[in-house]
DNA sequence: CATGAATGAGTATTCATTCAT
DNA sequence: TATGAATGAATACTCATTCAT
């Protein structure tokens, strides 16, 4: 499994083998339903009837049904910052880490796109800590974005005129905003949305600038 | 109020203006508590307390919870939808329709973010037959906007290589996503954002198309 | 009903009879299985079972199971520190006020047995700022013995060698730690055993001092 | 440790050294849990937690959370038998004899106190023939002193005009509400309470009897 | 001896909704 | 119009106990 890189590094380490599996099968199965219905909606009753277990052993695994947002959120954003740290050092010029991130968040959707819903969707429901610890997380993801901009300007391949903060947020908003309507099932396929969007993104959409 | 401009026209006709009134004062109210704590984490009991009146109150002006959201709904997205043929009408090239949206979207975040904000996040909530209304009036704005797209190719205004839906789902990307993060009382005006994402999304980010 | 006469007054000015009605039933049902069962084993389901209502009506009059505790805290322990007052200014000696009191607490537990033992063995369960408000009752509960002997040995009527702390917790031990044994339905009368009590308490049990 | 002298004999003898010893650090530590949260607030596992066992560890060494119960109380109850007929073989009057048993019990709080709170607390948790049975040696300890005022008065040390049932139960008041408020490391020693409080049982509070 | 995963019945609490007044 | 007492079903979470290993 994709996710797990990162996060199954450090847990394997120390926690048994049948301890993460179960982990990882409750994971996937309220992503499932938070998906569908909400992370409020979905009770822990649902998600232990899904599994054919009782509450006891959902608790025996996690804390609390925020716990297992938060875990959900950690391994979705962890595993985002590792392939975007990946994908910073394959490339070198500021159109082409643009355009592998693009292909990257959008692919996600298609690839796991549960998972990113619910990250995308449900961070609202963390409490305290977790959420700023989250949001920290999200910034840091996104002032790579400014800063490979910043350096775009910098060389001359983008334009001067553009403020990097606002750019990182429209870039973020093509690739996020994503999730509310692209059905991966469609006509439509992953690779043809972010080279579409690669297009406007670099050139716009007037006939000349 | 602004947004009772369409809304009123069907209600003042058959309602009390009294009943209009402590209808719109639910409502108002409502929208401030989901914005800060979401449709679920709200239940009638804050709403009532915090308009200092009883359950019962409640029940006499709206059928259900569910009933009150799908009113903050239509009474939005109908707005909306006028303000959309009135500025079609005011305007003739794509730019300047396309320009005026934006403004029009992004101006909505800081005049009455909160409103905007629930429509955009808690139209999960409706059930079946309001969710579907809901969504036929929501694209029903896009495929306006598809539309000024597909104009504008035509007479050549915009790119030709443009596909107009994938088009009008990046415009709505930049608008609708904005609410995450852009913050109206910030030092940012709406004004400079909607003219930074003017640019972007006319001319692009690279230096030369 | 007795323990009815301060709390009341404060009540009934601003709650309707209904509401006063119902809820002193709720406090009633629950003292007895408060004291059959103990707090903690003591459910809302129990208690909503007893009165054949169901557990919404329990939550509409006690914000909580431990609110409900405070209340029968603070009904006993004020209407005790009414009493106690009353007591205080119908005699002059020490001894006439002591031995008032003794009757006073032991007649207690004939009369009002169960939210006797209740106050008295339940108080752990009182959370924060409950627990510290009703200690301080107790407390000056307690004071007010310690300053009748203080009184009393100033104006002779008891031993010069009395610290008047440890004597008025000698004083208290006995009537409190009666709801223990004394079995009201018993042959041993309330008033042979305060009889018997105050004997010993001025008199000691050696045959010569 | 003292209170094993008793428990320990029988023990001995069929269990293994080390089983003993792990039986006995579950007993200790329950006994501080158990003192702080209550019996019913301090769950099994909480206990294996502070022991830094699992739980089949506790199960191995007792049946149920209800048997450890029983079994700090059969170990204290025992070791409170033995001492009181070690304290009545080595005096001889009456007055001696009480006086030895109101420091036996006002120190042990100060010794053992949490043992002893956890007796006088929680008794009513255990379950039918075993509340019986520490009913039955609690009564064996009270008709112990019941039976040496007798003999009091029938030798002329103690006041004719005594109930002995009743004068059993004040000196039993004494020194077992104590646990409520007497502080062990407060100003105030054991040795000076059991003092004051046998002045005041002996002598009694007035100036002339 | 000891582990620890799993159970199942329980707990306090919440809340949208109803309805007699 | 409005009240507010009552419902009933749901919710997150706990915990003593069991048992295969």
């Amino acid at each position: 499994m994709r996710y797990n890189r990162t996060y199954g590094k450090f847990v394997e380490e120390y926690e048994k083998e049948s301890v993460v599996q179960m982990k990882n099968k409750i994971i996937a199965t309220s992503i499932e339903l938070f998906e569908k219905q909400g992370f409020t909606e979905t009770s822990i009753q649902h998600i232990v009837d899904a599994l054919d277990v009782t509450k006891g052993t959902f608790y025996y695994y996690f804390q609390s049904k925020e716990q297992l947002l938060m875990d959900i959120h950690t391994q979705y954003i962890d595993d985002l910052l590792y392939r975007q740290q990946q994908l910073i050092a394959e490339h070198r010029t500021a159109k082409e880490r643009l355009t592998a991130m693009l292909h990257l968040l959008i692919e996600d959707i298609e690839i796991q796109g549960a998972r990113a819903r619910v990250f995308l969707r449900e961070m609202r429901h963390l409490i305290d800590t977790n959420s700023v610890e989250v949001k920290e997380k999200r910034d840091e993801f996104r002032l790579v974005i400014e800063e490979v901009i910043r350096q775009g300007i910098e060389t001359g391949e983008l334009l001067d005129s553009l403020d990097p903060a606002i750019t990182a947020f429209a870039f973020l908003s093509l690739t996020n905003y994503s999730y509310n309507w692209f059905n991966p099932h469609g006509a439509l396929t992953a690779a043809q949305l972010s080279d579409a969007y690669k297009d406007i993104f670099f050139k716009g959409i007037a006939k000349e600038g």
